[in-house]
DNA sequence: TGACAATAGGTGTGATAACACGCATTATCA
DNA sequence: TGATAATGCGTGTTATCACACCTATTGTCA
């Protein structure tokens, strides 16, 4: 038997919708799992929205992307890209040098530690995906991504 | 057709297991539904873990509920209730009253402004879920649900 | 009962996020 | 070509988060 979120948060009274249900379903769940990467990334002294950035980074090559572009391509919406980027190139993960076409552009790209670092962690992050979500079925986790693409529809 | 993550985010590689897929895309869903309900709330000054809070604390009744009980039922975990708290009393949306049993313990409560309040955003809120969800049927919703409860399993 | 641990809550402080605004560079078009 | 708008990025400031530590009260057990 899967236990509810409403007798998890020991909620008297039923939601007021499905649609509430599933939005704290989702909710609820996402605050769970980036917990735990949370806590996975913490020794190497980065958040998750930093290993984003080195995912992303590592992804785009062709010399970096710039401010704009990273931010587009974050999971979540982030105001403030300049400074996390200057946090980062502060304990030397990423690199910045202004475009010579452009010079309004600033272009970011990993640097070699920074490189180093993402490829290091990928098998952690594996093993936590496989910890976290491993006990979910192939048509289980199809599905899953499905319904959440479907779901972003009306956002 | 639905439109998947890894375009949305304009990503080149693929990625790396279907736990990871499954998981950004709940990162990426669940940070676009907060987003939309951020917008919603912001007019009313309050933030999506202050509804929260409004709204557990309705639905407690029976004289309030102490800080760590409180914190036990928000959905996302938040180590700083006290200044939370603080900060809600002092635009007038809950009071506290230390226990008279255990002095220990600082029971909160919803005012009557904060009441208003959160009755106030049941229809607005409720116009959110159908905006945002509305769109998925019984039976998708349904199945999402079971989904995430499933996939909380492990954490 | 008295020492000690456990519990509930608050506080100090630094890190990060959010928002508005400013500066430099490039694009647009009369 | 020169004025104006648009774009890309940085900065100042305030609010919020996160962590470690502190105080007061209660529970436990020799």
């Amino acid at each position: 038997m899967i236990a509810d979120l409403r007798s998890e948060l020991r909620q008297r009274k039923p939601f007021i919708s499905l649609q509430q249900e599933a939005h704290l379903n989702l909710v609820r769940t996402c605050a769970s799992l980036q917990d735990a990467f949370e806590q996975l990334f913490k020794p190497y002294g980065i958040s998750n929205t930093q290993y984003n950035v080195l995912r992303i980074l590592r992804g785009a090559e062709s010399g970096g992307l710039c401010r704009n572009e990273l931010r587009d391509r974050l999971l979540t919406r982030m105001p403030d890209v300049t400074r996390l980027l200057d946090r980062m190139e502060e304990v030397g993960l990423v690199e910045r040098e202004r475009d010579t076409t452009d010079r309004r552009q600033v272009s970011t790209r990993l640097t070699k530690q920074g490189c180093r670092l993402v490829d290091e962690l990928d098998e952690i992050v594996q093993a936590e995906h496989q910890r976290t979500l491993g006990h979910l079925s192939k048509t289980q986790l199809s599905s899953l991504i499905e319904l959440l693409s479907l779901a972003r529809e009306k956002l």
